[in-house]
DNA sequence: CTGAAAGCGCTTACAG
DNA sequence: CTGAAAGCGCTTACAG
């Protein structure tokens, strides 16, 4: 008996503390329903009114409950970060794996464009073969009013699956046809880097490119094109060439092709940071010198860049703008479900370390 | 009047959709507390009753409604993962920059420990200095249940900050003494790398430790010694300085420091993978060869040491493994609030790449 | 072992 | 411009 007592006085922490909508309006004067108008900033409340409201909750330390919020506005107030990964065993961290770095950099951009909004954010890595006909855990257990998609390791099949969720989407990192998307300028990029090339005296260029499977690949051919076509001087020689895989392991077996092949560039391009590792890797075991022997420039920019040996001029695609400006295009489609599609192009810079030196 | 009446039969996507727990009753032909009881895996439903429910669950396509859950069980059923940084600003990639590889590879890791369970996963970079008095907003907006903190950026206030909240928090990285915690095991990863030095004939020996105001330094430096003290032939020289910054170019002064001082180690370990690059910069620039005139032993293993160049040996310290047992931590420490705090503390192991060389 | 009822803390028409 | 009332979809004593 005393036992049944004790046990129902004990009340947990948040139910001592909780301040509810209900004490905000009591100490307001106002019933909980303005109290609420105030809170979403319903433009019908009078000023007076909002301030004496405002001052409560401020005094109270009232913060809404989330779960209440969203239970009657049907919402969940989050907003998922669906990372594509080729798979998703143990990492070994080789230089033959894909290294996320991209999705990683981005989504700390992501929070910047949620500054003054309500909505939190869930992430998840998510493998198409591994998980084949299924959806993302997000999706399925209805946690997320909006999606970014990072990356590009995913099919017409999956976005097809992912559209009719019905779910406001945007990718982040390619183009495509099904949502809005934001991506960095490549060619631009990569017009940029082969600009620089030649006009600090490089000669024989060398691309090494994406593989050939990936949709950005023509985007940065062009790029390369483009800059030698419009170049004053003319490379006396040029070669390009797909690595067979996105990471070092392609980079370094695409140089070693062209070397053994008997090409000797003196400057090189990549299509990314983990190629260039890759190429570098190469380049080391032949006892070939960045820059003195040759020069290179990546794409991406990213931490394997800033901290490579020695530290590797790259172009940056200012992934945190990426990711802040992705928030923005989805805010919109939130809000605007049915309006037209969106594509952003976000201008890239070089960034130079010391991986080029002027040839004369 | 047609107009208002278009307005209200356009129903939302959801309110066509929405499996309740009560289509769920009837179909089951029982009552939804009954259906309740299914879900949580109360005991004390029979049998048949709960397979009834199941089976009309699988059929409906029923997904529980978060928000109601969470909001009369008084849970979010979301643990949050703080990331600890030092700045909040843009990222340069540069190697004077933190690279939060840390808490990222341990956070591919936390998903893993909290397979079939109902919670999802809300992330935040933080920085003390930036943010002073505040708190993180994943605490301040009641979003969590639970708490991962990652990295050792954070003091004593700040503990008892987060410790006064209330939330179940283990700390994931470092020791401490008001949360839970789990970690490497240091002071056997360096003992592991410093042994095996010296077993390939290793005769010079030179650890760059990480700050000296990083708790975890004298672990560290233990391990050396100890590995020394305990080996049967003794290097003929050994030196150990700690890094003032615990990134890139605190590595490179360090070593710099070293040589322009003219000792000359035939072996360096490094505390991690961001000191070992900037070790391996200066050594580039000095024309000195990994590994045949100096090996290299790292810490941490990364996409840093898998890509570097040459490929960097290293101890790798198997951040997946401590971010999923940090979630059973956490999860038991939500069960049973009152319960004795737990250290936690695993085992490291050698990876071997190609910065060490066997010598006479 | 299961059902009826209250209540979690909000938002949203609706009325005035 | 503001209040009273209904309802969102669950869980949790409580009764039987």
């Amino acid at each position: 008996m005393l036992k049944t007592h004790a046990i129902k006085i004990q009340f947990r922490f948040e139910d001592i503390m909780a301040v509810t909508i209900i004490d905000v309006a009591r100490r307001a004067n106002v019933s909980k329903s303005t109290v609420s108008l105030v809170i979403n900033n319903s433009p019908a409340i009078k000023l007076e009114t909002k301030y004496k409201v405002l001052r409560a909750i401020e005094e109270l330390g009232y913060v809404p409950n989330i779960n209440a919020r969203g239970l009657t506005s049907r919402k969940t107030n989050i907003l998922g970060v669906l990372t594509m990964v080729e798979n998703l065993s143990q990492k070994s961290y080789n230089f033959d794996s894909d290294t996320e770095i991209f999705s990683y950099d981005v989504s700390i951009g992501i929070p910047k464009g949620l500054v003054n909004t309500d909505f939190g954010l869930l992430n998840e890595r998510f493998c198409i073969p591994e998980n084949s006909n299924d959806l993302p855990l997000l999706i399925k257990n209805n946690r997320i009013d909006g999606l970014f998609i990072i990356g590009g390791l995913f099919g017409d099949d999956f976005a097809k699956k992912i559209k009719d969720c019905g779910i406001p989407t945007v990718v982040v990192g390619r183009k495509n046809e099904f949502f809005d998307y934001i991506t960095a300028d490549l060619e631009q990029g990569v017009f940029l880097s082969t600009t620089h090339l030649l006009e600090t005296g490089h000669k024989k260029l060398c691309y090494i490119n994406c593989p050939v499977t990936f949709s950005t690949s023509v985007d940065r051919y062009n790029g390369f094109q483009k800059a030698i076509d419009s170049s004053e001087v003319k490379p006396e020689e040029k070669w390009s060439i797909n690595a067979e895989h996105n990471n070092g392991a392609g980079g370094y077996q695409a140089i070693k092709d062209i070397w053994e092949a008997g090409k000797r560039p003196d400057a090189i391009l990549a299509a990314n940071d983990s190629i260039a590792l890759g190429i570098m890797r190469y380049l080391y075991e032949q006892k070939v010198r960045i820059p003195e022997d040759i020069s290179m420039i990546s794409y991406e920019n990213s931490i394997l860049s800033g901290y490579s040996v020695p530290a590797l001029s790259t172009v940056d695609i200012n992934k945190e703008l990426i990711g802040e400006e992705a928030c923005r295009i989805l805010l919109n489609r939130i809000a605007r479900p049915k309006s037209k599609r969106v594509s952003m192009v976000i201008p890239t810079t070089l960034v130079h370390r010391d991986s080029v030196i002027v040839r004369s």
